[in-house]
RNA sequence: GGGGGUAUGCUAGAGCGGUCAAAUAGGGCAGACUGUAAAUCUGUUGGCUAUGCCUACGGUGGUUCGAAUCCAUCUGCCCCCA
């Protein structure tokens, strides 16, 4: 069998690593505990933080173990390294609301125990990781302690050394005694999950190589174990945008924030150049699979990015979402059934209806435009559609003799659907 | 602690006391072209009961017939000196 850590750079994972036979060699002989920290700023994450979370299946699929934890007390710092500016500072119980959302979403790609709550939980194997919240460490550090302890280690002439830190001291943009302390906490994350788990690899961005091997340093000095780092690449789409953005903001994984519709929708508008790689970064296909699915081009690439949008929103939502996602998606762009299909849908009054409803009007409620400026726009622009039906005239009433099959086909653009029908 | 600067629409960034809903660029949206791609071209981009009205240029007060533009003060950010 392949080594995980083979694979894992095949498919592009692997950036920078501490020695890359020594962790080939690792993840070959043992189980190996593994961690990654993730952004607990917001409650869901967004396709950026895939990168770690696919990585993290993978390793677990090979047998490892792993723990995720969330920067309940990191947060409430803010990382100076990747960021010109401060990041917000989030209270506590914001973090672990906050927390709460994300594990949820860890645990459909991996096998997941809240350590915190429930670790006598009953389904866990060895192989069943944590979930922890770095609060819980270090809110109860003692100041004097943390400095004899930890902060000996550290050579300051060293940290200034450091791209982030440097930046921000040659800009003279300032950096905050607090945020100088940032590095020192997480290597001491590391350090708390090796003595406390055994933790022996952490992966994270490549922004926090730093960061990472001030960790591997600190484990050094005071175990003298050699434990290991892994950094995945920066993901910027082929247009050089950071990966995951898009009109309406990040794509989420939260299915509330971002609909499975509009999930398997992102993938599928993915740009031609970055197919190839999002297949083998956020699906599970084998890579031989990926290739012969590459070697399409020109409009047969859309056949690589259904299978892309396909495998990645089964992932996010389960096979039945992307079931349906694909099914919208298809029959929205393919010709197929519209009437059949399941879009944004919302009911309507047959009263209300009877008495008309101004285009405008129905295009704002809907949220196909947000505000009735908008939908006049979109209509004189001619990118209203009742039914596949152009509407240019914003005086234009839409009303019961408009129903096809009971409904309303409400476009707006080339691609943005949504169904009204008639309450009952 | 002292001195100075700055604060504008999604972002960056212009803006003579009236003609500023505010230049320009990016982004967004729409149209054309396409492959639900990219690139390109065109239009558009505060709200509304819409040839007009309302709300906006960090907060609050003031000067003025009239202020994003002047004054005072508060707040945030930045810089210099200590």
């Amino acid at each position: 069998m392949d080594n995980v850590f083979e694979a894992l750079n095949e498919r592009g994972f692997i950036k920078q690593t501490t020695n890359a036979e020594q962790v080939t060699r690792l993840l070959g002989e043992e189980q190996v505990t593994y961690y990654v920290g993730f952004d607990s700023t917001a409650s869901s994450l967004h396709v950026g933080s895939l990168v770690p979370i696919m990585a993290m299946a993978h390793l677990q699929r090979a047998g490892h173990k792993p723990i995720a934890i969330i920067g309940g007390g990191t947060t409430m710092i803010g990382d100076p390294t990747d960021k010109t500016e401060m990041r917000p500072m989030l209270s506590h119980e914001q973090i672990s609301t906050n927390g709460k959302g994300i594990l949820a979403q860890l645990q459909r790609y991996l096998n997941l125990n809240d350590g915190i709550a429930n670790n006598e939980g009953a389904q866990t194997s060895s192989k069943t990781g944590r979930f922890l919240n770095n609060a819980d460490w270090l809110l109860s550090v003692n100041y004097i302690e943390f400095l004899r302890d930890i902060g000996k280690h550290f050579r300051v002439n060293e940290m200034i050394k450091a791209e982030g830190y440097r930046q921000r001291l040659d800009r003279e943009l300032g950096l905050s005694f607090l945020e100088f302390n940032y590095q020192l906490l997480q290597a001491y994350d590391y350090l708390y999950l090796f003595q406390e788990y055994g933790c022996r690899l952490q992966l994270g961005g490549d922004d926090q190589w730093g960061n990472i091997l001030a960790g591997v340093d600190l484990v050094r000095r005071v175990e003298g174990e050699r434990v290991h780092a892994v950094t995945f690449p920066l993901l910027t789409t082929a247009s050089g945008a950071k990966m995951g953005k898009t009109a309406g903001g990040a794509v989420w994984l939260d299915a509330q924030r971002t609909s499975p519709y509009e999930f398997y929708q992102y993938w599928i508008n993915v740009d031609d150049r970055d197919v190839s790689r999002f297949l083998a970064y956020f699906t599970f296909l084998p890579m031989d699979e990926i290739r012969q699915l590459s070697s399409l081009e020109d409009a047969a690439i859309r056949e690589a990015k259904e299978v892309l949008a396909y495998q990645a929103t089964k992932l996010a939502h389960g096979q039945i979402e992307a079931d349906k996602a694909q099914a919208t998606s298809r029959a929205a762009f393919g010709g197929g059934n519209l009437d059949e299909v399941a879009m944004p849908t919302s009911a309507i009054s047959p009263e209300r209806l009877d008495s008309g409803i101004p285009i405008m009007e129905l295009f704002h409620e809907v949220g196909l435009a947000n505000s009735r400026s908008e939908a006049r726009r979109l209509v004189q622009q001619g990118g209203a559609y009742i039914n596949e039906k152009q509407y240019r005239a914003i005086d234009t009433i839409v009303g019961s003799d408009l129903l096809e099959e009971n409904a309303l086909l409400l476009r707006a653009g080339k691609k943005r659907y949504h169904r009204i029908i008639i309450e009952n």
